[in-house]
DNA sequence: ATAAAATTTGATTAAGTAATCAAAAAAATG
DNA sequence: CATTTTTTTGATTACTTAATCAAATTTTAT
């Protein structure tokens, strides 16, 4: 029961991992259980031993990358225990993460824009508020910082988004890059300090 | 040949119009040309009759959505003639043109996150920045400010990304909508303004 | 009104879809 | 080694899809 629980483990990570692949490879519209399996190597019935269907499939699959990225990101971010630095710090291991994630980027993409629930509501339109840890740390930041006098905020919830907003815009530029990472996580830190007439380092 | 093509171009702004319909209903995956065809309350043929294949419909759906929130936009923005109150007016013209026109800004996102090209390359991925007139119209004011020394703006790209993404991030907010489109715009206005350092109306 | 042209439909086609299932293969168990 | 359980497959299912086309309808022109 121990090992047998690992051998499925490990199969059902690997169509993920083929999913993952899929969906950056053609799309979600084409992303169909063939063209995973022929990915995978296997056959398609497999798929379906592993998962109840292909919402499963997808559902299980935007969970995992939902869980890779915040755990990437917090770690980071969390390296620091001020909050300016921690908002530095965010904003740059999200651009980070992206810029070296290309496929995982793609795939989060294609599920949340495409897939809904089964009364037909799309993804990006649930009430991301109160699951989303990435949106949770931003917002417990910015309220940190601002009871601590570092941060001049209006509504901490749309600095939150604008930070968010600038964060996944980087996400769309996509064929040969023409703004380094670097680059543009710096000023984009720069910017969003200014706007909240941070003293920091790199704002002097 | 003149009331013939008046005739032809109403058919196809009609199913354009259903199509724009379905899209938000449905969403891309589910938005076949039988789905679309029920909501036009004709037969799938007269479709494809009208247009050479799903994909340009599609298009041509996309290009009339890009046109009509262009108009709008744009025509807001420049109402006024310095760079300060346009950059204001273009943040609360785009706020407004989706918190107004829900059915629209959905079909886009479907459209923009779903649609490839033939050599399956996603459309978010193309190079917006030659054709977006948004975009143009955007980097220009922030030039202007910057020329006139009312902005103070270190890469104006990348500027003009953070303010896109702002916007962007409202498109997102979805079902019961927690943050008015005025609240939102006027707070995403003065964020920008501050972080440009302007001494605006609104900035005071 | 009649002929010609444009528009619209219903039926059909060929291709692809997710899911099921009995049977084969592999692995684990005694 | 034999047998039970788990894993995997190939074939089949019923269904949906985009696109085509001859025939019917409507519109336009004469």
């Amino acid at each position: 029961m121990n090992k047998n629980t690992f051998i499925q483990e490990a199969r059902k990570q690997q169509i993920i991992e083929a999913t993952i692949i899929t969906l950056d490879d053609i799309g979600y519209v084409k992303a169909s259980l063939a063209q995973i399996a022929k990915r995978a190597s296997i056959s398609t019935a497999l798929i379906s031993y592993h998962f109840a269907d292909r919402q499963d499939l997808i559902d299980q699959s935007l969970q995992a990358l939902i869980e890779q990225s915040a755990t990437f990101i917090l770690t980071k971010t969390y390296a620091a225990n001020d909050p300016v630095t921690q908002l530095g710090n965010f904003i740059e291991a999200s651009i980070t993460y992206q810029a070296t994630h290309e496929k995982e980027k793609a795939a989060l993409l294609e599920i949340v824009f495409n897939a809904r629930t089964t009364e037909g509501v799309p993804y990006y339109k649930l009430p991301d508020d109160d699951e989303d840890p990435l949106l949770k740390a931003l917002c417990n930041i910015l309220e940190d910082g601002k009871k601590q006098g570092k941060f001049f905020v209006g509504s901490v919830t749309i600095m939150a988004k604008v930070i968010q907003g600038a964060i996944g815009e980087y996400m769309l530029i996509g064929g040969p890059i023409s703004i380094e990472a670097e680059e543009y996580s710096e000023e984009v830190t720069k910017i969003i300090w200014t706007a909240m007439e941070v003293e920091g380092p790199k704002n002097a």
